[in-house]
RNA sequence: GGGAGAAUUCCCGAGUGGCCAAAGGGGGCAGACUGUAAAUCUGUUGUCAGUGACUUCGGUGGUUCGAAUCCACCUUCUCCCA
């Protein structure tokens, strides 16, 4: 099976500029394409990672895959899809956002001479002249056109600076610019970037008469129709110190039924066959599936080391056993506790298992936390500082575990 | 440039002088039921303290015994006319 009907069986693609085309390309090892990065915040989230395996494949597939961090555009911010105006970043934050954006892309593909690049548009946009630019390219745009693009509809009603109105252009330029001096041929995204793509495609077809490609990666959706990857907390990163391995782990752990196939098609490296034939297990296998999910793409995103571990814990948890080695801990130093003892809120509060004492309190008089293995009946309950020194397991709700403890050793 | 209106707790949205920590819904959290799923049902949802206190209704001042509610100015947004 060659790449592209890989994608295809996947379910990655969602729009194509020219199929034909654009298949005979990257089957080929022809193109060279480039996918943007919004520098928005300090790490990369789910979505960014489902275009990074994109990357992976096709680099594997013998294409040159050039990483574009949008520190010219974050200046300036996507308004696709989205109802209200990004809040600005100044220039020092987008410039540490593209840092840490590097690092962690250096985990996933091989950046060198012959192999991928990565380029900042911040490089080229900024310095545009404005009248120049109006000259050179604000000509070829088409204003209505772009009031019809789907993208700007919903803020139609709403309201759109002309600022953002700038955002499109200032895309397409990324591509010609690519195009002109990287002979970058073909542009990859989010389904919600397809008109800022397709701005791209013209501007090259009107400035040097090239025929340039489009291709979108369909939006990681669950049967609610929310993008996956995002939490009531915000999104689920991979900066391992913004969402931990078991986070991570997790909440992959606990996708709806309805989405574990979709997941382990679009976002794992598990080959094809075998996912169909994972797709034919009986549905009592259905938390197999979910492990595996899990598993996989923990190991991805943080080794397999970590993945293991993730996975342990998690069984040990919640199939019984009492192996702890591995929960997210707190660790106290002895000023923190009285001489006689920590009342249960407040050490619920420095676990930061609760934001509040009321909601402490609260969670312990619906019956929601446990204590080594024990209901807390009582808010008064308080815990000695030789329990602590031996550990505390702390459960609140189902899911969340947590080990407070006393560390002798530190000062 | 001219005119009209809006801003409420995580979100939407009631409330137009004391009965308002503020209806209702969504979301969140917890409980029951389950499979660490979904659906459903129940409870809960400003902070601190066990009858209470404190902070909150865009901002700053003012009127009043008392303001989310009235007045002035400011900020932001929306709409209409140009």
């Amino acid at each position: 099976m060659q790449i592209y009907e890989e994608l295809q069986a996947r379910g990655l693609i969602a729009q194509v500029t020219d199929e034909p085309e654009i298949r005979e390309l990257i089957n080929n090892g022809g193109a060279k394409f480039y996918i943007g990065f919004d520098p928005t915040a300090d790490s990369l989230h789910v979505g960014h990672f489902m275009a990074l395996c994109l990357m992976k494949r096709l680099q594997m597939a013998g294409n040159k895959p050039v990483v574009l961090l949008g520190g010219g555009t974050g200046m300036i911010g996507d308004p696709s899809g989205r109802t209200d105006m990004r809040a600005m970043l100044t220039p020092e934050a987008i410039q540490h956002n593209c840092d840490c954006f590097k690092k962690q892309m250096e985990r996933f593909i091989k950046f060198g001479d012959d192999e991928a690049i990565i380029v900042n548009n911040a490089d080229w946009l900024l310095d545009l002249k404005y009248v120049d630019i109006l000259r050179e390219v604000g000509a070829c745009f088409s204003v209505n056109n772009m009031l019809r693009a789907e993208c700007y509809k919903q803020r139609m009603e709403r309201g759109l600076s002309f600022f953002e109105f700038n955002y499109m252009i200032m895309q397409s330029y990324d591509f010609y610019y690519l195009h002109k001096h990287y002979g970058c041929n073909m542009q990859f995204g989010g389904d919600d970037q397809w008109s800022n793509m397709l701005g791209g495609t013209n501007l090259i077809r009107k400035k040097t008469g090239d025929d340039a490609y489009a291709m979108t990666i369909t939006l990681l959706m669950n049967s609610e129709g929310k993008k996956m990857g995002k939490t009531a907390k915000g999104a689920v990163w991979l900066d391992p110190n913004k969402t931990s391995p078991f986070e991570f782990y997790q909440y992959w752990r606990n996708v709806d039924d309805a989405d574990v196939m979709k997941c382990l098609r679009m976002l794992t490296f598990v080959p094809i066959e075998e996912i169909e034939e994972i797709e034919h297990w009986d549905d009592s296998r259905i938390n197999e599936k979910k492990e595996l999910l899990a598993y996989e793409l923990t190991s991805l995103v943080h080794g397999k080391e970590e993945a293991d571990k993730a996975k342990e814990v998690s069984h040990s948890l919640f199939a019984g056993g009492g192996d702890d080695a591995n929960m997210p801990t707190t660790e106290l130093s002895e000023s923190d506790v009285p001489v006689d003892g920590i009342k249960i809120l407040d050490l619920m509060l420095l676990c930061k298992l609760a934001p509040s004492k009321g909601e402490a309190r609260r969670l312990v008089q619906q019956g929601g936390v446990t204590v080594n293995d024990e209901k807390v009946q009582s808010f008064d309950l308080v815990i000695s500082v030789d329990e602590l020194k031996q550990g505390v397991k702390i459960r609140k709700g189902k899911k969340i575990f947590h080990k407070a403890i006393i560390n002798t050793n530190s000062q």
